[in-house]
DNA sequence: AAAAATATCGGTAACGTTTGCGGATACGTT
DNA sequence: AACGTATCCGCAAACGTTACCGATATTTTT
């Protein structure tokens, strides 16, 4: 028979349902409700996680108590010489690793700063990257990289997952299908600091490091035309981004300023990708009067057209001038050297860094929205090298 | 006058010092000491960090516990339609984050991996970091990302950072100066899961992927004895790394296969760097008699060779063969183009990736260390082309 | 209708730190 | 003897979640 565990009566036991799978009773004089343990089961299991050695480990081991390890560890006041070597002592022996993620859940912050770019394939985003890391890592954080894959929706869960994460800053280049902001918007309702570079919006108050697109987009177009090109194409990226849109009026700036007739069906504005790029530099070199020069979005989508107009046998820069934007590795090597622009990349990725950091540690909240402009330049190679004719 | 705060007792009061600036009192009677808590101080300040709200709040606001939300969320069972409803709209009304930190600090897991690269300049890592990238997210799981700068030092400090940040496994190459393991062998101690990849060791318990780097080596020299090339030099990376090791054995192999004679002064084993190519390349093109081919441990050593024969009048492939290692995205269009092997590094990445998932995810320990060698591809171009002589 | 099963929910320890506040001693000073 | 100062250390409440276990309320079965 079954007795109660609290009034010990043995006749008085009803079976009251079953509660994870176990016989569950009650006891009709106590009213107590419970349930058997059952002898035969395993105990519960060992966490098989193998036990990390915690501050309390150390504490018990020397017999003091936690706040004094705590205080010995981060070399805080009020501590003797002597406890703090036993406790740095045992620390060692037990090989102690403190727990960041305690550590981060009592302080409300992470010393982490997340990073989201569209993509990794072209060489722009990971010296800028390599940039930010530099300063980052000096500065004590660490830096978490995410990637949309120039997908908005990837975007979005991505912000989320640095907000779950809890990041104590964010530095996002947005996709080139990003139309709506408010998956940022969320950042400053929590005043989490955001600085955006390169792909930038306006609609976001937030800081943003950019170059000058159109001052670098109309010395290319300039310098094309100095050298005798007078039908110039722009192929352009998608006109969300504010990038896309600077560098179409640094083009429309440079023709007009020479008297160049624009003609629109040579001005496509499109999505990054090399598919993209193939199928849009066919239409422009197969066009009946075809242009005789072609300014591209970047150095991927110009150096496709290079290599196109190499199979049509265009000769370049002769028949057909060349200018991209970026300065990839490979530039300077294909055919003649592909005229581009030059991005200070890395100084792009430190100067994001310098600015979310000092967001991030300071205490007002009054940092005013800024925007830190870079200088480009433009590097003259043989792809745009021509005599006026 | 003063009462003792715990017998009442107001004859009996003395100071007793101070603390932290405030008078301290002891009662005689009873040896009780104490503090009066002044009433003109201000309240504790509020914490400035803004409140993000929380499971808890949620809970309050539609009068159930924590742990209903909770549950409510996680799409667990016990748990009405109706209840679930609410919380979720609470949830969203309120503008609800789940807390990762917290989760993380319960569930002993991050569901984070990371990957610590000795470089960012080569296009040779960030691809690997686009296949790992690829497929870790495909399974849920974030990727935090730093870079050793190929300094020993900061991959220590790398590894205890991960350590204290509890991920789940990491992905390692390691830099060119490791030659201590004992840092990755706290892993294995603790049972967090470890890949090697690219640049790995032999000296700890963990699956390595890696290419067939001698089968690679061989088949490059033996392409470039095959064209025609005698005294072929060998530039190679630090003797402590299996690659630079296995590219050797592989050099030598192809060498003695075919009877070539091998000039111990043509082997040079050095650090990569853009510099130290620089002075490698410049003493072998500077013999009195030097080689009339050079395999390049990696592309941009080849590259920096290229660019010093040009300099120097020597033609390429004529008078000297050049091939490297990686297939840079610029080698394919430098001069003649340079020959080189091929790795497959979004394969790498994604395979790396798939090897600490199941690691990961494996509740037994059992799994057996094992190595993976990803096939690499040679591919020929015009700096290696010559018609036998 | 009593007894048993089911469906929902709440209470409350963990997880590993940090930190404010106060206690306890030792020693120096009126 | 009474008081002042300084040093060192412990208590316990956070931080936000999860999960085990027990407790009701409701439905189903006998």
């Amino acid at each position: 028979m079954i007795g109660c565990p609290k009034c010990s009566e043995v006749g008085s036991i009803m079976k009251a349902g079953y509660v994870r799978n176990k016989q569950r009773y009650v006891c009709k004089d106590c009213n107590y409700f419970f349930t058997l343990s059952d002898p035969g089961q395993v105990l519960p299991r060992k966490k098989s996680r193998r036990h990390q050695t915690t501050i309390i480990d150390i504490a018990k081991a020397i017999g003091v108590s936690n706040s004094t390890v705590s205080r010995a560890l981060h070399g805080h006041a009020d501590i003797s010489p002597e406890t703090r070597q036993a406790v740095l002592d045992m620390a060692a022996q037990l090989d102690y690793q403190p727990n960041q993620l305690a550590y981060n859940l009592v302080k409300s912050r992470t010393n982490t700063i997340g990073m989201i770019v569209p993509e990794f394939t072209n060489s722009f985003f990971p010296n800028v990257i390599i940039g930010a890391h530099e300063v980052l890592t000096e500065a004590g954080y660490n830096l978490t990289i995410m990637q949309s894959n120039e997908s908005y929706a990837v975007e979005v869960s991505n912000t989320k997952a640095m907000l779950a994460n809890r990041i104590d800053g964010l530095l996002i280049s947005l996709t080139q299908e990003t139309n709506n902001y408010d998956h940022l918007k969320v950042f400053e309702k929590r005043g989490i600091p955001l600085v955006l570079f390169n792909r930038v919006c306006d609609h976001v108050e937030a800081p943003k490091v950019v170059v000058n697109d159109f001052d670098a987009s109309f010395s290319a177009v300039e310098h094309l035309i100095l050298n005798g090109y007078e039908r110039i194409a722009h192929l352009g990226g998608p006109l969300n981004l504010r990038v896309s849109r600077e560098r179409l009026r640094g083009y429309r700036a440079a023709m007009e300023k020479y008297g160049k007739n624009i003609e629109e069906n040579m001005i496509i504005q499109g999505m990054f990708s090399q598919q993209k790029a193939r199928i849009y530099g066919k239409y422009l070199l197969d066009l009946e009067n075809r242009p005789d020069a072609i300014f591209a979005v970047n150095d991927s989508a110009a150096i496709e057209i290079m290599l196109m107009a190499l199979e049509k046998g265009i000769k370049i820069p002769d028949q057909l001038g060349v200018v991209g934007f970026s300065d990839n590795p490979e530039s300077a090597y294909i055919g003649p050297g592909l005229t581009t622009i030059r991005q200070p990349t890395a100084e792009i990725g430190k100067t994001t860094a310098k600015w979310i950091l000092q967001l991030v540690e300071s205490e007002e909240e009054v940092k005013l929205p800024n925007e830190t402009v870079l200088k480009t330049e433009l590097v003259v190679r043989g792809s745009s090298k021509r005599n006026p004719s």
